[in-house]
RNA sequence: GGCCCGUUCGUCUAUCGGUUAGGACCUCAGGUUUUCAUCCUGGAAAGAGGGGUUCGACUCCCCUACGGGCUACCA
């Protein structure tokens, strides 16, 4: 790459971002930063309909939590600046202008109406309606206008857009990073509207003048995007500028593949569709997100990675750092992808894993000192978690599922799983638990190892079943047939605790 | 309807003309764990169909089918 790398992401802040932009923006960073480039976050807002006032702001919350905040954009190191399209409509007006002088653009006075009547004339007749070359001199515009008339129109306040007068006879022949050969005729094509009415312009001219004025070297956006790459392109050759080189993500789908994911979607479809919950003012409605389910960025953001994209290696854990390294344009496909709840999971667990002992203890305590029965934990100290999250991750997927596989350890089980009291509290039991607290009383070194010597020695010499003692002896102290090496637990427990349990459940049970 | 893009196990994908078509998720069967889960081992599971090109096609070309996107004074 010659020229210096400079990409964006260029929403549209008529809601939150769902997981499919955030790939978006993904993928233009990984560019971006393999390349040493500049990843560049642009607002869309040139419809004033559609705007909704907190969505901003949960973009840039959503990509900086997902870890891959943008260099350039609105209020951070605004070279280029402003970034919203909002506040550059100045700016859009003159190249419209400039279009109109170089006859590559006209004024078009037909209502809203007026062609909602064509269209369904034409669909009526089986047809479709497209403004262009075939029809455009027919229309209510300005190349059947004298200037003066023109002048005129403007002056009496005549509502109009500006349209792009799409050159006719050509064969495009585009080039898509992923792609591949792209041909169009440009017959097919229709004069889209640049500028509209109410003085904004329109994506398609806003898009190109920015990405020409903040040097864009690449457009790297969904594939939604593909059939304005034509317009978009010939805008680029009207103004004569450098044409960016461009790259068409496929979409995410819906599980059930039947379609692109869209926010719509918000969580109805059993899983969340946005990185952070969202509220709905309008709806007051709260949509579910990855953070709050309990997700790590780390992990989300490593499966966005694989949708549609690989290294064509074996591995599929990697590090932000490790897939800016190893990320390639050429590599994605082609095809859309569909969502999987369960693959994502597994990350989720994969990078759950992978954490150490210490920071997964840190947020299971923040969990912990939550929780309403705080006070009555019998420990709570960030050594004591500790050594109960070493003990308890592996079969965890969110922190979430801590408190589920170890609760026994900050409270004494006060009633048990009938099912396995069922199966395991027999007719001799209490007798047994009875000599065995007697037992456990002995044993003045109570490591882990020291006591299942000693009780295994026990029952050994006792010469009865081992599962008729261990199996009423996690019982008592868990609660439930579950947990870690009932040693581990005993040890942890400490001897006075454990001999009360038992004490307990005898009592109990 | 028109235009464009796509099509390898159920899902995400590897293969850039020669492979027993590989991996992961899911699933099933064993094993470890005197619990549950984790974990380990193994199994099942795919080139949409039809034509070409070629000594040889999952791979290149064409057609069909199917899927998706776009078709707004929305992005």
């Amino acid at each position: 790459m010659i020229h210096k790398v400079r990409v964006r992401f260029a929403p549209s802040p008529t809601g939150p971002l769902h997981i499919g932009g955030i790939r978006t923006a993904l993928f233009n960073y990984l560019f971006a930063k393999k390349h040493q480039g500049t990843f560049v976050l642009r607002i869309e807002d040139t419809d004033q309909n559609r705007y909704v006032a907190n969505a901003e702001k949960y973009i840039i919350d959503a990509l900086n939590w997902c870890n891959i905040p943008f260099d350039e954009g609105p209020n951070k190191n605004e070279k280029f600046g402003p970034y919203r399209q909002s506040e550059r409509k100045d700016i859009y007006k003159q190249y419209a202008n400039y279009l109109i002088k170089n006859n590559k653009a006209y004024y078009a006075f037909d209502t809203t109406e007026e062609l909602d009547f064509h269209r369904k004339d034409y669909e009526a007749k089986k047809k479709t309606f497209i403004y262009n070359w075939h029809n455009r001199k027919k229309l209510n515009n300005s190349l059947t206008l004298t200037e003066k008339k023109i002048e005129n129109r403007i002056k009496n306040g005549d509502k109009y857009v500006i349209r792009f007068k799409t050159p006719t006879n050509q064969t495009l022949i585009m080039q898509d990073i992923i792609r591949g050969e792209i041909k169009i005729d440009t017959n097919v094509l229709d004069d889209k509207i640049l500028f509209k009415s109410d003085g904004m312009p329109t994506y398609h001219l806003a898009n190109i003048v920015d990405d020409h004025l903040m040097k864009i070297s690449h457009v790297i956006r969904g594939e939604e995007w593909l059939p304005s790459m034509a317009l978009h392109i010939l805008l680029y050759k009207a103004f004569d500028w450098k044409v960016p080189e461009f790259a068409h993500l496929p979409l995410i789908l819906k599980p059930t593949g039947k379609g692109k994911l869209s926010k719509r979607d918000g969580d109805k479809l059993g899983f969340p569709v946005f990185p952070l919950a969202y509220l709905n003012q309008e709806t007051n409605e709260t949509s579910r997100g990855y953070k709050e389910e309990g997700y790590f960025n780390d992990a989300l953001i490593n499966m966005l990675a694989f949708l549609g994209w690989n290294p064509g290696t074996e591995q599929e854990i990697f590090s932000l750092d490790t897939l800016v390294q190893k990320f390639n344009l050429q590599k994605v496909n082609k095809a859309g992808a569909r969502f999987d709840l369960d693959k994502t999971k597994w990350f989720q667990q994969q990078y759950l894993q992978q954490k150490s002992n210490a920071t997964l203890a840190k947020l299971f305590k923040h969990d912990l000192d939550n929780r309403e029965d705080s006070h009555f934990h019998r420990n709570n100290n960030l050594v004591y978690i500790t050594k109960v999250v070493s003990l308890i991750k592996e079969r965890a997927i969110f922190v979430s599922d801590f408190w589920n596989l170890s609760s026994f350890f900050f409270l004494a089980p006060t009633k048990f799983d009938t099912k396995a009291t069922k199966k395991v509290w027999k007719e001799g039991t209490a007798k047994l638990m009875q000599e065995l607290i007697l037992v456990l009383n002995e044993i003045s070194n109570f490591s882990s190892k020291n006591v299942e010597t000693v009780v295994k020695g026990w029952i050994t010499k006792k010469e009865i079943g081992f599962g008729k003692v261990m199996q009423p002896f996690r019982l008592s102290l868990v609660g439930a047939m579950q947990g870690p090496h009932l040693f581990d637990i005993i040890n942890m427990l400490g001897k006075k605790e454990t001999i009360s349990r038992i004490r307990f459940a005898i009592n109990y049970l």
